[in-house]
DNA sequence: TATTATTCTGGGAGCGCTCTCACGGTTCAT
DNA sequence: ATGAACCGTGAGAGCGCTCCCAGAATAATA
């Protein structure tokens, strides 16, 4: 049906191709009379734009490339990064541009969506999740290839490129301090992979509070966690022989994990030990018990990423730019806040 | 840096342009001498064909949609559309085709959406998901835009158009048919929403196993849910006072929330009502208690439904192709078989 | 009224590729 | 030796758009 040309509308509108063109892009030197008269005919024949064609004219393809690495194959397992994909796709139909998915799953997948990605002609710009740090090569190649791009989180080396990250340290800072807060001293963490920014950005945070307190950190009372829910469940259990009264977890998810084996071992949660975790997921506000935890601003960072990244297209490269967004403390019940209350009232 | 073309290249290398592009694109009728030749003056440059161009010549973008409706908002909530994206990701890198993910988050993308899923040369074809019978519009509309398009799930008419789905039915069926197995008899369902055919069909493989077993079915025993956490949990509640002995659950996320529900009522699960869920999401063996479900082949599906669409691009219209794929039943401890064993054994 | 500025419109030259066709050079059967 | 068949190569004509530039038409100024 729908095989029709610039050309084409054009004729049936008695008009030149360009002036169509003109109405098509709604740029001005066009007269009011023959623009509607052009938007008439385009409505009657159901007629678009082609694609290719328009980009190939224009060298913009109005497409943007979501780069996940091979270590977020915990895509469909961590609510995160859906969470984040939804933010991202809205603020790009927003914006009316097109979203391109590159889920890498493994290294030879890496070469080929390395190719793909930067290949003239597909994308406009790229936003790449930094995972761990074996990720950071495609990085390297995109800012080598002068394709515009902006890192979602902290990347291993950052000075020469535009990222956006939460703040984990604080955010984990005021986990701890809540835990701290509310009497608790032998304060356990499970962190994230040692080889994520994120993981060792919530570490710190965990370490400053526990320090500014004054409180010595135990290293039975530290343990890695892969961000997984069963990766919190085996970190748990390695704990538990320690007695911590709290613990802060690096993710909801692993917090889940970990509030199972606390179960087994026939403890309750919080009476017995308490927990923090991150993200605020949720499924956060309907486990068992509501996971007090850090909200990060899921959707406003992969609309800002995604702002960003089209200034940087529309408006040239200019200095790398770094956001960092806040996060949130939302108070439920597996810290024990309420108990606490309860006494203390 | 790479703004060479293939002018640039066959220059370089003493050809014409043909011949690169013959080299590119690995056609036959090319000397090994000259191929060669152009493969390193390829290698050295770093030079690589334009998307935009190739696929205004060829009339082939080698792109790929996914488009999934508003009532799949539940996207980020529900790992199952996670997990088949990721699926349909993979099956597009094996095949060399990039993937665009279209999220509609409310009517007014839609339009914008269907736009530019419709626009020429930018897909070669469309994988939609059916949803609620409100989403079927932007099927119709494709199917007269003669875009090639797999529809992922049973749509609501469907004489005309290719469709991958899971047997719902017979997975229902079996979920039920192991609850009466294990003598239960007042059994419950928590359907999906009337509205999408999932939860229709899963509704009536409950109700065709229950009939042929004779048992009745009590209409407090049914209630609906939308496939979310806390519709389970509701749904759960007003299920309660029914007391049933055990309940078939329309996803392994309304079975979260529904024995939630169960634990809140002060019962256990599953000495007190037993649970199976459908999907197997990967929580559904880190519940408390694991739960026993019916394992859908969602990775399967995805690359099956990519499969199938390449081949309609690649080979055009034929008939139209209905692939049902089956679903396994896992026994884990909900359902309290293992309890039942010990019984009997 | 003559002159200059401004608005509208059409023509043309690409964007970087694919693909058909034609042509010289081999190789084979006749 | 002669014609047919075939292989390797290059030239040329698009694919459907954008964007610059040059006229024509109109409006504003002297």
């Amino acid at each position: 049906m729908s095989n029709l040309t610039l050309e084409d509308i054009a004729e049936q509108a008695g008009v030149s191709r360009s002036t169509v063109s003109r109405v098509v892009n709604d740029l001005p030197n066009v007269s009011e009379d023959v623009r509607r008269r052009v938007l008439d005919v385009i409505q009657q024949t159901g007629y678009h734009p082609n694609a290719a064609a328009r980009t190939l004219a224009s060298q913009r393809s109005w497409t943007l490339g979501l780069v996940l690495p091979q270590s977020v194959s915990l895509f469909f397992t961590d609510p995160y990064f859906p969470h984040l994909t939804k933010g991202i796709a809205q603020a790009c139909n927003e914006h009316n541009y097109t979203l391109a998915l590159f889920l890498v799953s493994n290294k030879e997948d890496e070469k080929k969506i390395f190719s793909r990605v930067n290949r003239k002609g597909l994308l406009d710009g790229v936003l790449v999740q930094s995972g761990h740090h074996g990720d950071q090569q495609m990085i390297g190649q995109l800012v080598d290839a002068n394709m515009p791009q902006v890192v979602l989180g902290r990347p291993q080396r950052y000075d020469n490129v535009t990222f956006v990250d939460v703040d984990n340290v604080s955010g984990a800072y005021n986990a701890t301090a809540h835990l701290v807060r509310l009497g608790y001293r032998r304060i356990a963490t499970i962190t994230g992979p040692g080889l994520s920014t994120v993981g060792l950005d919530r570490q710190a945070g965990f370490t400053k509070a526990m320090n500014e307190r004054g409180i010595k950190i135990d290293e039975m009372l530290e343990t890695e966690g892969d961000f997984t829910e069963a990766g919190g469940y085996y970190a748990m259990q390695r704990l538990l022989p320690a007695r911590p009264e709290a613990v802060f977890v690096a993710s909801d998810l692993m917090t889940i994990g970990a509030i199972r084996a606390v179960r087994e071992a026939g403890l309750s949660v919080p009476n017995d030990i308490a927990f923090v975790g991150f993200d605020d997921i949720p499924l956060a506000a309907a486990s068992d018990p509501p996971l007090t935890t850090i909200r990060q601003p899921v959707i406003q960072f992969g609309v800002r990423a995604v702002e960003l990244l089209i200034d940087l297209i529309e408006n040239g490269i200019h200095p790398p730019r770094h956001v960092i967004m806040d996060t949130q403390l939302i108070i439920r019940d597996s810290c024990g806040a309420i108990r606490k209350d309860l006494i203390s009232g």
